[in-house]
DNA sequence: AGTTTTGATGAAGACTTTATGAAGATTCTT
DNA sequence: AAGAATCTTCATAAAGTCTTCATCAAAACT
């Protein structure tokens, strides 16, 4: 689970997000000056930092400078100034990742969050599935691993995990290894699932993820 | 150099983004519609999208929906409705990664590029890598020894270096020898890997680098 | 239960893509 | 302009992938 640290010395304001971040089962450490902040900033590990700038005993700015010394941890500033040159100075001096504005919602504070943490840890995607997809190198990655695929294989279950929990039909199926038509045997598709299951057996023998559905095609179960 | 993919209507607000970030020595592309900025980001490397959301010909919600099927690459929503639900939708539903909102300054717009191109590109951690480049005398240096290469396999092999785990096509790898168009096969890449691949060999017998991804071009491995 | 339909499986062959070595073309240097 | 280095092309070999097919197993239907 990741732990946010929210820095912010207004009781309410920080109350609420820790609300709602702890909903979307985030653990969420909140401190209300930047001294104790960084202490527990050195001594445990963070995911990402919420930080107002505006705080009683150092300013923001000056923390986040400590933090950046030791880490490259996401640190979303929140500002009640609309301030430009803060914003520049924040993002682009110092190092921080994201600029948000008071007044703000909860709401709004998550899908920054969200949006950061999806940059460093690309596997927290939606859910706790496990699969998610290397696009850099053109791979699936199920259960931690890079699994080997040929094209064909890719571009299927590649398909498959971007849609899971739903049916595809083969001919659909097929459609996505083609770019052009092409009158092959439907049954080719079987070919190919029998060996993305197998290759998915290699790493995890105890499960099937690739579910078929007699007379319509397959889906990949979560 | 990072390219920058600009999609913005605007051709004044374009320009000026383009300038300021030029000078700050990216690539800059613009593209004042969706379409034709879809079919450039299939063929070439991108390394970022500036991305307004009021486009004339399709919604620029739609084209990050299409361009996140395809990669994770950092996108950076412009609008000019400052609209929380947009926002939430953009960064959570669809996986942006900031949301700018108009009227904007390009040295803000500039900040928050910088913001998200340090979180997906940490500079080249020496160290760990047995790669490393000379810049100023043009080599490539590969277990502390420096490998004699053409012109052609130093710009492949040190675009490999600066961009390791991820796959390169040949296209975009021909693009980089070449400054011009050039009507060359491109098989002609697969030559140059031999070449590569037959220097690294004579320095470490034992590994491969260099790793095929039939189909589409090749990665370097770390 | 027996028949029919549909999917799974393993293996063979066709097909596609890449590697390789060498020759020809081009560019650069002297 | 000659010679050297480099880039590109080509033919062929090798490797990898896709499709098909025959056969077996499982489910659905009568």
């Amino acid at each position: 689970m990741e732990t946010i640290l929210i820095v912010e010395d207004d009781k309410t304001i920080a109350e609420s997000i820790c609300f709602i971040l702890e909903k979307d089962s985030f653990n969420c450490k909140w401190f209300d000056n930047g001294k104790e902040a960084l202490e527990f900033h050195k001594d445990n590990e963070v995911d990402l930092i919420l930080l107002d700038v505006g705080l009683p005993d150092m300013s923001g700015f000056d923390l986040l400078r400590k933090v950046r010394e030791k880490s490259n941890l996401p640190v979303i500033i929140i500002s009640a100034r609309d301030d430009e040159s803060d914003q520049v100075l924040g993002l682009e001096g110092l190092g921080a990742n994201a600029y948000v504005t008071k007044p703000l919602s909860p709401r709004l504070v998550v899908a920054h969050v969200r949006a950061q943490l999806r940059m460093v840890k690309p596997e927290v995607k939606s859910g706790d599935s496990k699969f998610s997809i290397n696009h850099a190198m053109q791979r699936v990655v199920f259960m931690d691993q890079d699994l080997t695929l040929t094209p064909a294989e890719f571009k299927i279950l590649s398909h498959l995990v971007k849609n899971p929990n739903r049916v595809h039909s083969r001919e659909y199926l097929m459609s996505i290894i083609w770019d052009r038509p092409h009158g092959s045997d439907i049954k080719t598709i079987n070919t190919h699932i029998k060996s993305i299951r197998k290759r998915l057996h290699e790493l995890d023998e105890t499960n099937e993820y690739i579910e078929t559905h007699r007379g319509i095609g397959y889906s990949l179960i979560e």
